[in-house]
Parts: structure tokens; C-alpha cells; sequence
DNA sequence: CTCCCGATAT
DNA sequence: ATATCAGGAG
């Protein structure tokens, strides 16, 4: 079956196995998801969202954060891993939304891309998720199973978000995406898949899958 | 390619 | 005790 067709039919699958995927990071506004989403580099969404709350109760806007003193930051995120560097990060990140957006997060990729510890993945999940702005998010999810339903060819995840691009029209790069995070979390996982309860397994080469 | 780091499952 | 999870910067 040609690629075009086989992930058609993927996304088709998937969408009606996990109706109502959407990022598990809480917020209330694009602030908070960027923070979050900056937070949740190489950490679990669950784990980020058990200290945002009391987060957002003592950081309330961009200027807050920018003002922040970075050891008092550090603790309230400590959990996440990565808090000294997450920290100076969110800092950065705050003062230059103060200093070059007003204090609002910017709608545009290479905006966000230029802010510190925003990489294209955070920026994505940012854009989709505040303004439904179709993108392809690639983490490690995104990476791994596109990889083993031979998608792609590619390990670099920018390449990666090229060729699913240019595979499905951009009103489903979302819900594509979206869609196989639930199911690298839930079936299609790391360790050892599990593929006997795979719904789209009859469409999946299983690459590098033993 | 190396560094940045804690939490949880095994 | 050790493996696994999970992006960005330099």
C-alpha cells in the first residue's frame, strides 16, 4: 500500500481509539502552557502537572517570572528534572517575552523558537494548543512510532516533522500527532510493545520492533 | 556529541 | 542498584 494511503488510514484508526487526545499539560492560558510545556522536556506531562498548580498560584504573568529569583524558581520546580537549567530557561524566556511581546506569548514558530529552552517541539505544542495552528510535534512518541510504522526514514526530528507533513494535509497534523502520543504512551511503547492489542497493527511494518 | 537532573518501575 | 522515562542548548 502506497505511504499516503497507509497513513490515512493510520490516522483514521487512531482518531476514533483516542477521540478526545489533547495536551495533558494543564493551563489556563498560553503563558502557562509554554511554561509547562518548557517544564516537560524529558519529564512526564504527569509529573509537570503536579507542580504547576502551586506554580501558577505564585507566578501569575510573564513579568513575575521575569523578575523571579532563580533559586526560588528552582524549588518549585526541582521535580521536574533539569531545574536549573528549566529555571534560567523560564527566566530568559519571560524577560524577553516582557521586553519584545508585551508580556504575550508570540503566535508564530520563529518567534518562539528564539526563546530560551524553546525548542520546535515545545513551540508546536504551544501553537496547536493555544491556537489550534496545525504543526507536527515530534517527541520521543512522535519519533519512535513514526519510525516503526515506516513513516519515516529519519531519525532527526526536524526531517521527521518534514516528511509526516508532507504525508498528511495540515488540518491533521494535530490530531496526528496528538493521537500517537496517546498511543506510544498506552500501547505502542518504548520497552516492549505491545502489539497484540494494537488497533493499527495490521498497518505497521513494525520497524526495529523485535 | 555531551551536558543538564529527579522520579518511578524493576 | 540499576534501567527507563523524556528536549534543548552549547
Amino acid at each position: 500500500m502506497e505511504l499516503d494511503k497507509r497513513i490515512l488510514k493510520i490516522l483514521a484508526i487512531l482518531r476514533k481509539t483516542y477521540p478526545d487526545a489533547q495536551i495533558p499539560l494543564h493551563h489556563k492560558n498560553p503563558l502557562q502552557l509554554l511554561v509547562a510545556t518548557i517544564l516537560s522536556a524529558q519529564c512526564t506531562d504527569e509529573r509537570v502537572n503536579m507542580v504547576t498548580p502551586e506554580l501558577f498560584k505564585k507566578y501569575k504573568n510573564a513579568n513575575d517570572f521575569a523578575v523571579a529569583m532563580q533559586p526560588e524558581l528552582e524549588k518549585s520546580i526541582h521535580s521536574t528534572g533539569f531545574y536549573k537549567a528549566k529555571s534560567k530557561n523560564i527566566i530568559g524566556c519571560c524577560k524577553m517575552l516582557v521586553e519584545k511581546y508585551g508580556g504575550k506569548v508570540p503566535n508564530r514558530l520563529e518567534d518562539l523558537v528564539q526563546l530560551p529552552g524553546v525548542g520546535r517541539k515545545t513551540a508546536n505544542v504551544v501553537l496547536g494548543g493555544v491556537w489550534d495552528i496545525p504543526g507536527v510535534v515530534v517527541d520521543t512518541h512522535v519519533k519512535r512510532l513514526t519510525y516503526r510504522m515506516g513513516l519515516t526514514k529519519n531519525t532527526d526530528p526536524e526531517k521527521i516533522e518534514q516528511d509526516i507533513m508532507k504525508l498528511l494535509p495540515a488540518k491533521d497534523w494535530n490530531d496526528f500527532t496528538m493521537s500517537l502520543i496517546y498511543h506510544g504512551r498506552q500501547v505502542c511503547i518504548a520497552r516492549k510493545p505491545r502489539c497484540h492489542e494494537c488497533p493499527v497493527s495490521e498497518l505497521c511494518p513494525k520497524v526495529g520492533v523485535e
